[in-house]
Parts: C-alpha cells; structure tokens; sequence
RNA sequence: GGUCGCGUAGCUCAGCUGGAUAGAGCAUCUGCCUUCUAAGCAGACGGUCACAGGUUCGAAUCCUGUCGCGAUCACCA
C-alpha cells in the first residue's frame, strides 16, 4: 500500500503527457541538452536582476535559426513586459553580461527581439567527448526498480490473416514499447488475441463442411491464410444462402437472420461455450495453425512480445467486478438485471458492462483483463493499448471505470489511438478483396530492395544468403519507415499502385548513409584516441548541435508515445551528414588530429543513426 | 444530429508547449561520379498554412464559428 502511494505521488514518473513536468526530468538518461540551457536562462534571470532589478519567471532559449549567426538564441520580447527598454538594447546589455558570465559563450548579435549567442567550439568538443563512440548514445539504462509499463499491441483474430493496418499497429507498439525502454522505464509487450466468438466458428464451420481435412501440410499453405481462406468461403456460401432466401419472399434482414450456415455457426459458438470436446478440438486445431502462421508474421516484420492473453482466458473475467462496482455505487443495475455506468456527467453515455443475461460484454473484458495483468505483473503501474481510432470512445470510458474503481494505475493508461491504413479507393474490405496482406506485401518490399539493389550492382562479391538477408532488411526499412515517419494520429493513405520510394526522405537512404560511414570506418583503420582540430567546420557544428537533441528527442518521443519523432528527428541528422560527407573530405585529410575527429564524428554519427532506427525497429547495413 | 480526430506546395509529409523570410521528400527542370558507396550532393520551380472572426507586440501553432474528410454513437468485438 505504502508503495503505491509513493509511486503516485512521485509525480507519476510516466505516461500522460499532460502531466509532464515543464522541465522533462531526463530521469536516467545522460542529459547533454540542457544545462547549457539552463544556465543561460538562470544567467538572463541574474542579469535581469542586476541590470534592471527585475525578477523575470520565464525565458525562453531555443536553437538559432539557421539563416541567423549563433547557436542558442534568447527571446527579448517576453523581456519588454519587465524592461522598459527597446529590444536592441537590451539584447546589448544581457549579451555583453552572458559573454562575460557564462565562458562557453564567446559572442553575440541581436536582431529584432533576438539574442543570438554563439557558443564556443570548446563546448562543442567537450560535449562531444562525453558522447563520443557511446554505443548506447541516447538510450537510457532501464531501471529494474521503478514502475513497469504495459505495452498491448497488434490483438488479432484468429479467423483471417495479418494486413496491413495490423502492420502499423504493429510497428507503433513495438517503436514505442522500445522507445519507453530507451527512456529508462521497464516494459513488457503483450497482446489480447481474440481467439473465441462466432467469427472464429465461422470459419471453423466452414472447414468442417468443405475442408475435406485439408490442413497446412497438406495444402502447402500458411495457417492462418488456411484458416482465412475458410473464413471467406462461409461468407460467399452465407451471401449466396441470403440471396437463396430473399428469392422466397424473406426481407433481407430475415435472410441475414435465417440462412442455414449462419445458425449452424451460432449452434457451433454454444458447442464451443459448453466445452463440446469435439468443437474444441477442433478450435484448438485451428487456432494453432493461426498462431504458428502469425508468429511467422511477426518474426519477418521483426516484432516480438513478453506475455500473451486470450480472450478464450480472460472472457469471463471482469465479472466479479461489476459485482466491487456495483457495491461501490459506480455501477447501477437494471429491472432487467443488465448492468450499466452513468457518465452522463462526464458528457459520455451510459454504457452496459452487463447483459442482462448475466454474461459479459467486450467492455466487461477489458476491465477484467486490465486487472488481471496487474495481479500477474504487480510492477505495471500504467498501460499503453494500441489500437485504431474507431475504438477511441471505447478506451475513453474504460479508463473512466478502471479509475471510479479507484486502482492507482489507472491514472496512467494511454490508448495509442492511431489513424486507420486506407487505399485510394476507401478502407480496406475483405470481402472485396483489397486487404493489403501482410506477408505479400514484405515481400514485395524486398523484391523491390533485390531489384533496385541488383541494378546497383554494388555487392558482386555478396553470396545469395548474403544477399536475401539485406534486401529484407532494405525491404523492410522502407516499409516501416514510411509508415513511422508519420504522426500516429494522421490516417495513412497507401497507393499499391505506387510503390513504396527508396530515395528521399526513407529509410533506405538512413540506411545508406550508415552504410557509408561503416564503409569509412572499415578504411580508416585503427581509431586513435580522441584528439580535436583546432576548431570545428561549420558542418560538423551543425551535426554536434543536432546530436545534442537526440536524448531530449527520445524522451519527447517516450512522453508523446510518437515514433515519429524519432524517425524525423534521425532523418535531419542525417541529412546533414551526407552534406558534410559531399562537402569536407574525412578520410584524405593530412591532418591527422582532423582527420580522426572526422572519423569519430562520423562513427558517432553511426551510432546515433542505429539507435534511433533499434528504435523504429529498423536494423542497418554495414553495406549496401 | 451529438462527440472525437484530421485539413500546410501537384502528391506524401515535417513544423503546432505562439516567435525571425512556413521546411523536407516525390514529381518537373539545371549542374556534380580519374577523392571516402551518385539509394548521394548542390540548385531552380512550386504556398491566400481549408475559410472567417478573435486573443497577442507577434498566430500555421491558442480560442470561437463555418466548410470538407474520417471515425464513433449496439445487451457486436
């Protein structure tokens, strides 16, 4: 109890964006960013105390521009409130005080309400000495200790195969779930499989007619495109019994309700429920071909998870709950004996958590579920639950219910809501067949990455195994980056027709970037210990600056559960060292001191760059 | 209809805790491979930030309204 307590007082350490402190708390991680930062805002406040003998409350400091001269900028017009002086003068004197104050600023400008500060090159150096060669630059060591989070992510059925809105879904939970962890925080990755209900015993139904004992050896096929493929076939039989019944003179609504195939289902889902050994054999059957072919899915996209739970498990759990809720007053129940909750008062509805035949509903699930992976993993203190935006109002009211019950970790549930995959035509149908398939779709990335890559012709001396490895692994950085590039939140339209780019902003060309510093390290030889130029090229400023932010940019990713800030984030970085790499020559400088500064920053760079992809869930080359 | 989300260049997206002339990529056009991988670099072209008000010294960013697109409002999951 005490525990409990604690961790919620200590400012809940994670999830909530709202509740983040306006200063992040880098708990675990190296903070590079900020002290330069803070000091110059603590320096301001002092120079605003002994030049004007004003107490100023905020100042806001931010990277200059890049068209401007100077690194971090300070914004007077906030000043003016305080200061009756005009912005240049000011600038002037608060200038003049930094650069005698604070020794890594070595000058200044003022233009309009902008204090430009230029900071020293020695900075420069210094930082980059911290950061130099870290292999684990911008990932912080998790803390075993502290408060677990939660990660739910891709939930299929058991009745058809992955496709490509389970792909984003996908690699949303998997970036963030890493990105939490580099964030110093611990994270266990789970999923809630749907794996019981009358979709499942369609196709079970379907089978057992038409199946013939057809089984994945048998038919070469995958097990969950079996299994789908069966899912189809009742519904064209379904479709056709409709229209059989229609033509006999049945409204449309009584042949829905009426077709054969369909009662024979529903008949099945009761066998099911009794605990029909028959029926569950054959659900069990099913289902594991469905589990062998998705965790095929999953280890080509390169997913993975700690701990599984299924609806068949946890279906009736969360029942004895409403009970707890209903004592407590949160719950109210019917004449009819359905059970519901009023958040009327939050300005939602009010919503049944149970039928009035006493079983539960999808609601009634996830409460228990929620609870249930609480009582197994006593650490979680907060939960992320990915899944599309259709379900918004659904997460809305289930955290309301886990929080009225009074649990602590339900001031820290987030619904990764996402924007759904649609084609030009619309949404994704299977009846229409404009599924994007998962599996085919990897495999048309790396067929593309083996097309593109076998024109380059650069890599004669690769075997073939070599060479299936790194057009996946080409392939796939494509696919994934382009969908993690963008905001979770925005829907994402795929073209078929147009494929998918390697050049631009992607992550082939992150790729190739690091492939070209590897190619660079393996030429310089044997890496001597860290000396420094006399001073910096304007580029390798650029890039030390950009640095800098990685660490500030993981946890704003952490706190914001948005991968894509990362993706943008690597893809500035490494634009500007492929214009550094075109511009200053590395390897063919004299200078030896030079020449292996420029060789450390780029293998820094490196680093960065295979961090920030780990993160994505994106491996790179060494060469490609 | 109520609620929620989105609307930035021809296309796909950044930028949104207010700050300088709104940035990239693709596409189109110009240059650059006898120096480290041209999946690259340098440049040109391209914008009433959906529209209208408001707050502010300052608005793509915050507020209100309108329009457009999407989702959601089941004793389905």
């Amino acid at each position: 109890m005490h525990l409990l307590f604690e961790s919620r007082s200590v400012q809940l350490p994670f999830l909530l964006p709202i509740i983040s402190p306006p200063l992040p708390i880098f708990a675990a991680s190296k903070d590079v960013t900020q002290p330069m930062e803070i000091l110059i805002q603590q320096a301001v406040k002092t120079a605003c105390i002994n030049l004007f003998q004003v107490d100023i409350d905020q100042v806001d400091v931010q990277p200059t521009k890049s068209d401007f001269e100077g690194d971090l900028t300070v914004i007077l017009f906030p000043l003016l409130k305080y200061v009756k002086k005009n912005p240049p003068q000011l600038g002037e004197e608060i200038g003049a005080f930094l650069v005698k104050e604070i020794e890594a600023v070595e000058g200044f400008n003022v233009i309009k309400g902008f204090l430009n500060l230029t900071i020293s090159d020695t900075y420069f150096f210094n930082f980059f000495k911290s950061i130099q060669g870290d292999k684990h630059i911008g990932i912080a060591p998790i803390d075993e200790n502290a408060p677990a989070v939660m990660v739910e992510y891709s939930s299929p059925n058991t009745n058809k195969p992955l496709h490509l809105g389970h792909i984003r879904n996908n690699l949303l939970g998997y970036s963030v779930a890493e990105i939490l962890k580099a964030s110093g925080k611990k994270v266990y990755k789970t999923q809630i499989i749907n794996d019981r209900g009358i979709h499942i015993c369609k196709s079970m139904l379907a089978w057992q007619k038409f199946g013939k004992g057809e089984t994945p050896e048998s038919s070469g096929l995958k097990g969950d495109k079996l299994v789908g493929k069966y899912y189809v076939l009742f519904d064209t039989t379904y479709k056709s019994q409709i229209a059989e019944l229609m033509k006999n003179g049945l409204t449309d609504e009584q042949a829905k309700k009426q077709a054969p195939i369909l009662l024979e289902a529903q008949k099945m889902l009761q066998l099911w429920e009794g605990g029909d050994p028959e029926t569950v054999s054959l659900w069990k059957m099913m289902n594991g071909w469905v589990y062998k072919g998705f965790e095929e899915t999953y280890k080509n996209l390169g997913v993975d998870f700690d701990t599984y739970y299924y609806e068949s498990d946890t279906y009736l759990l969360g029942k004895d709950v409403v009970q707890i809720g209903l004592d407590k007053g949160v719950f109210e129940k019917d004449p009819d004996g359905s059970v519901w909750i009023d958040l009327t008062g939050e300005g939602l509805d009010r919503k049944i958590v149970l039928r009035s035949d006493g079983t539960a509903v999808y609601m009634t699930q996830d409460i228990g579920t929620a609870i249930q992976r609480v009582k197994d993993y006593p650490d979680v203190k907060g939960m992320v639950y990915t899944v599309g935006n259709e379900q918004d109002y659904h997460f809305k009211v289930l955290f309301l219910i886990l929080k009225k019950l009074g649990f602590d970790w339900a001031e820290n549930l987030f619904h990764l809501s996402y924007g759904m995959v649609d084609l030009p035509s619309g949404k994704m149908k299977s009846r229409e067949g404009t599924v994007v398939d998962a599996d085919d779709l990897m495999d048309e990335m790396t067929q593309s990455a083996a097309a593109i890559t076998e024109e380059l012709g650069k890599l004669d001396d690769f075997d073939e195994e070599q060479k299936q490895v790194l057009f996946k692994l080409i392939g796939l950085a494509a696919l994934k980056y382009f969908i993690l590039k963008v905001d979770p939140k925005k829907r994402i339209l795929f073209n078929p027709k147009e494929s998918i780019d390697f050049q631009g902003n992607t992550g082939p060309f992150i790729q190739y970037t690091y492939a070209r510093i590897r190619s660079i390290l393996r030429k310089s030889g044997k890496t001597i210990e860290a000396t420094f130029p006399n001073e910096l090229h304007p580029r390798e400023k650029e890039i030390l600056k950009t640095l800098r932010y990685f660490p500030r940019t993981v946890q704003e990713a952490a706190e914001q559960f948005n991968p894509a800030l990362v993706a943008n984030y690597v893809y500035e970085l490494v634009k500007l060292y492929n214009s550094y790499y075109q511009a200053v020559p590395i390897l063919s400088v004299e200078d030896t001191a030079v020449r292996n500064f420029r060789v450390q920053l780029s293998e820094t760079v490196g680093l960065t760059i295979k961090n920030a992809f780990a993160l994505l869930g994106i491996t790179v080359p060494d060469r490609m």
